[in-house]
This record gives C-alpha cells, structure tokens and sequence, in this order.
RNA sequence: GGAGAGCUGGCCGAGUGGUCGAAGGCGCAGCACUGGAAAUGCUGUAUAGGGGCAACUCUAUCGAGGGUUCGAAUCCCUCGCUCUCCGCCA
C-alpha cells in the first residue's frame, strides 16, 4: 500500500510513477478526499477535547458537592451532548471517506524504485548475466517425454483426483522432487535461512498483507465457509509471520527459508502450458524472504537473487537473470530480477525465480516496523523462490537427458535421490 | 459437534461508571553504587494520526463493531478469536 501522506502532498509523484508502469491513473480525486479527511479528523478531535474537557468537569464538580441534579450539571450536560451530536456527524462522514482512500489506495501498485528500467512490455526487460552452457542440439526430448518414458508423474488419472492441471508424481518422480526440497532447504539454512513450514490456508488478512487481495482474488482458490484461501505462495504466510508486530532493529535482517505448496487458479491461461510441470494448479516452492532495515534492502536484494542463484549452480543449470521493466514487475514489487532456466527440450528460458524487493509496501500493509531510536519505521521486505521444484524437475530432465532415454542427475543431488541417473524401473 | 471460561501495555496481572493510557510485578534501557559484576536504589519504557524548531501537546486505541451516559476498560447487544472438558480423529 501506498503512503497516504504521498496522496495528500504529492499525488503526482504517484501518478508519473504508475504512469511508469503503463497505468493511468489519475488521483485528483483521491488526493480531494485525503485531504477532506484530514480536515475532518482536525474538527472532530478539536470537538473531542472539548467533550472530554466538560465530563471531567462534571466529575470534578460532583465530587466538590455540587448537585448532580442541579442546574448548573445540566447545563454542562446539555453542552455535552451538543457536542456530541456534532462529533457523530462529523465521525460518520470522515469514517465514509478513510474507507474510499483506504480501499482505493489498496488497488494500486506499488511504485517502481528508480532504478527499475524503464519499458512498456516484457521484451523491454534487461538481460543482466547469464551462467552456464545451455545444450543446443537437435531432438532433445521435452520433460513431459523424458517422464513419460521414466514413469515420474501421472497426469491422466491426476484428473480423475482432481482436475486438470494436477500431477501425481510417483515411484523416482516423486523421490526427485522430495530430494529437491530438502536439497534446496538444505542448502539455504547452511547459509543461515531460518527454515519454516506455514500453513497452507491463509485468511484474507493475510492475503491483503501481502499485496494478493483485494485485486488478485480471482487468482486464489477459496474456502468460502471459513474465511480461508489455498496460498498461492509461502511469500504470504511468511509475510504475515510477523504481521503487526515491531522487530527490534537488532534483528534485522530476518531470513526465511518456507517450503510450501503453492496453488494457483491460474485463471485465464487456458491452452498454454497444458502438458508437464510447469502451469500447475498445485506446486511445490521454497521461497525465501527477507525482513530488511530500509537501508539495506538493495544490498538485500542482491544477496536473495544471488541465494537463488545458488541453488541453479549447484545443480549446474544455465540461466540468465532478467531485470524486469517497469511494465512486469508484479504490483508488490519495486524491483524484480527473474531467474529465467535453460530448458534443452523446449529450447526455451522459462522462468524459475522471481526474486523482488517491495519497499515498504508490503511492511505498510501488514504493519510490520521496527524501532530506530524512539521512531517506528516500516521495515523492506523481500522475496524469491529458491526455487519452484516442479520447474526445477523439469529443467533436470531436460538438461540431463541421454540419448538411451535415461537422464543423469547433477552431483550435488546424488545422495538426496540415491542414484546417479534416473532409468525406466 | 456439545458444554464452559476468557480476551487489558513486550509479558504476567489489577482494575465493575468519573480526572485511567490504565496499579503492581517481570522484562528492557539509562543513571547511581562497584576494581568489575551480582544484588540494590532511582528514572524511564505502548501504538497510530494531528499540531509545534523543540520541550511538549491534542485525538483515538483495554479482541472488533454498535448502544446507554455529560463521562465506559468497567453497563447492554452483536460478532470474532483463544483456552479447557467431552465426543470424533491423523
């Protein structure tokens, strides 16, 4: 969420910043009723004192022996209940107006930090590095293949369970992605991540914190009875770890390390990605996340995309990192560099991790400061997958595919799978 | 699912209509004492939003919302949550 101050004193600012991101908006009108608000509160907290002053008089004067029966009570009730018929009128007004701005200012995206390139589409995005040698040769096998002829998942009878878009992994499959996640769990705690395992339905408290509601609803599965939403992310209940609460400066920076799976509606990408492991309602992730002093997050966001980074080396995968522009950035961020994997089969970079630094948007929604001296600031916040094992699954096939149909795993994960290649059993 | 109890500051806990943002304790910070420390003593220690260069000050907040009242942590209503016991269950 936006500051309201900024709707108050620079309503500009946020329309040329948004304007950045290809959205129009215009806040005159939002800036009309901040600032009408305001006015608001003054008066009523003016009349307020007021109203406390006479009751405290009327206390003291009864106390003093003056009859509680008597005239000279009676006029001062009479001022007070004056008072608070203004006041009523007044509350109800400026009440009417905080929730226009509050869930007005909710919609809106975060502002891209100065850095953020600027660019109308995702071609505009920068290609910052990239690591490894990607296999270019011809006939590579797709995942889906390579699985299919391995036995690893099942997506036919995973619709007769559920829908389409779920998968069964089963017998070397699903030791491979088990081995994944505590491989990865592994590797980010040895670095000093604080492992964490959330819940995987959250309240809508939650989802607002972090930014997926009111606007993104459509893209979460609900459970209407309870107030409670699948996640589509371990970003949120992370978030909402220490949702309105003060981390002592001294702890700072705090950082996780949550498996969770993740489920995604994933509304509106009918046709695309129907086969494999890469569009899933369901997927598992290990998402990592940052509670940063406002002063460190830039170095904080270089050291999170270089921990996901990590996770790409060690499995000898070649990627690139993207700069995302103004244009693709996800309404929380400020700044995104994504992860972009190397598949051999599709031929393609398909996105991996999303590692991106939200200011205080997130820290303001969720109300999470920290103490600096005897002023509350709202902490950064940070998140990136470190990394979504189904795409990760998929990059490991694909890259490690032989020409006899088996696929030879990367060292480093060798004793969390138990052999050296994956063969048909 | 049934029955009951409760929700007060970082924590524990007092407070059943009047000057209460809230006793007391713990914790934390500063100061004193000490060679240093412990112990002890003193002082300070909530959040949000306004005003002021500042000292400081105003408003709101005792689970949430509404009501009664000149005045509510305290009385009334609604909702939420937590806990305990029983039942069921991994």
């Amino acid at each position: 969420m936006l500051d309201q101050r900024l709707v108050r004193e620079n309503p500009d600012k946020i329309a040329s910043e948004l304007g950045r991101r290809g959205k129009a908006v215009d806040l005159t009108r939002l800036q009309v009723i901040a600032l009408k608000q305001r006015k608001l509160e003054e008066e009523r907290s003016g009349l307020q004192a007021e109203g406390n002053r006479i009751g405290k008089e009327v206390g003291q004067k009864i106390k003093a022996g003056v009859d509680p029966k008597g005239e000279e009570v009676a006029e001062l009730r009479q001022q007070g209940n004056a008072i608070k018929q203004k006041v009523a009128v007044l509350e109800e007004e400026e009440k009417h107006l905080s929730t226009q701005l509050k869930e007005q200012l909710l919609t809106y995206p975060n502002l891209p930090s100065t850095d953020c390139p600027d660019g109308k589409d995702e071609t505009d995005n920068i290609e910052l590095r990239s690591w490894g040698k990607p296999r270019h040769e011809q006939g590579l096998a797709e995942h889906w293949e390579i699985a299919e002829h391995l036995n690893l998942f099942d997506t036919e009878r995973s619709v007769r369970i559920a829908q389409s878009r779920f998968v069964t992994l089963i017998g070397q499959g699903a030791r491979l992605e088990r081995g994944l996640i505590n491989f990865m769990l592994d590797l980010h705690t040895s670095k000093g991540y604080k492992e964490v395992l959330p819940p995987v339905l959250v309240n809508s408290a939650s989802l607002t914190g972090s930014g997926q509601l009111p606007k993104f609803a459509d893209d979460c599965f609900r459970c209407s009875e309870d107030d409670l939403w699948l996640t589509p992310t371990a970003e949120v209940p992370v978030t909402s770890l220490h949702r309105d609460e003060i981390i002592p400066a001294d702890q700072l920076p705090l950082r996780y390390a949550a498996y969770s799976p993740c489920f995604r509606r994933e509304a509106g990408s009918y046709g695309r990605d129907t086969r494999g492991l890469i569009r899933l309602h369901q997927f598992n992730k290990v998402e990592l996340y940052w509670f940063a002093h406002p002063d460190q997050s830039a170095e904080a966001h270089a050291q999170i995309t270089a921990d996901a980074e990590a996770v790409l080396r060690a499995l000898e995968l070649p990627y690139r990192v993207l700069d995302l522009c103004t244009a693709d950035i996800g309404f929380s961020a400020q700044r995104t560099y994504d992860l972009e994997v190397w598949l051999p089969g599709a031929a393609a970079y398909r996105e991996i991790s999303s590692c991106s630094v939200c200011g205080d948007f997130q820290a303001r929604r969720s109300a999470i400061r920290t103490k600096e001296g005897k002023a509350t600031k709202l902490v950064h916040t940070l998140n990136g997958s470190g990394l979504a094992v189904g795409r990760t699954m998929a990059a490991l096939l694909e890259t490690g595919q032989q020409s006899d149909g088996s696929v030879v795993l990367p060292k480093m994960l060798v004793p969390y799978v138990g052999c050296e290649r994956l063969q048909p059993e």
